[in-house]
DNA sequence: ATGTCGATTTGCT
DNA sequence: GCAAATCGACATA
């Protein structure tokens, strides 16, 4: 079943990344439906430096954040690289989640192709810059809802236990001070689908 | 108007 | 392992 806005207006944004890990992220863009197993997200939020929003400054890009939980916040990255984030809590309070990871499932010809690959290697949907590469999400899909059918997460019933989540210090954020060592990286623990550990 | 630098990926040495 | 690629957002003036 798709996950309701409600999902996503919840404050605690660190316990929305840590029940995202084994949903299901899936797009639907270009007429193809693509789509794969969460296994690595990173949190941020406005009293954090990493984070684009921190101490609240609204801008054109950041303003998304400032909305209401559920949707879609992408940014381009080193001038090459898309980004998807979801935004989470209610409206005024900045909250969001980088989906940095998927295990494919739905779609694997398309996203071979998005990716210019001719066999699945876990490198396929690692790291959030391949992430959009090969479900297709780009910058058009700004502030898109994910209650909609172009891009949503569903709930699969996979079952993550806690045993099986690793929590560490979110990845290229050393510039953010004592926060870069804020443990806000969540990862399904022995999933070969993720990015490197840093 | 201009300069700096990034929530990264890739390919080559 | 390292460095290039590549451009928009943001800060400063």
């Amino acid at each position: 079943m798709k996950l309701p806005l409600s999902f996503y207006e919840r404050e605690d944004v660190l316990q929305i990344c840590r029940d995202l890990l084994g949903k299901y992220l899936m797009t639907d863009i270009d007429g193809k439906v693509t789509g794969g197993l969460i296994t690595e997200a990173e949190a941020y939020t406005s009293q954090d430096k990493a984070c684009h929003a921190f101490g609240n400054k609204r801008t054109n890009r950041t303003q998304i954040m400032f909305g209401e939980g559920g949707h879609a916040y992408v940014y381009l990255c080193y001038g090459l690289h898309q980004m998807f984030n979801i935004v989470t809590n209610r409206e005024g309070e900045a909250n969001a989640i980088l989906i940095r990871a998927i295990e494919p499932k739905i779609g694997i010809d398309t996203m071979l192709e998005r990716r210019n690959m001719d066999k699945v290697l876990p490198r396929i949907a690692a790291g959030p810059g391949s992430v959009c590469k090969a479900l297709g999400i780009r910058r058009e899909h700004y502030g898109l809802p994910l209650d909609g059918d172009t891009i949503w997460i569903e709930d699969r019933k996979v079952i993550v236990p806690d045993k099986d989540i690793v929590q560490s210090p979110r990845v290229g954020v050393d510039y953010a001070g004592e926060d870069a060592f804020l443990p806000w990286r969540f990862r399904i623990k022995g999933s070969i689908w993720t990015s490197l550990p840093k």
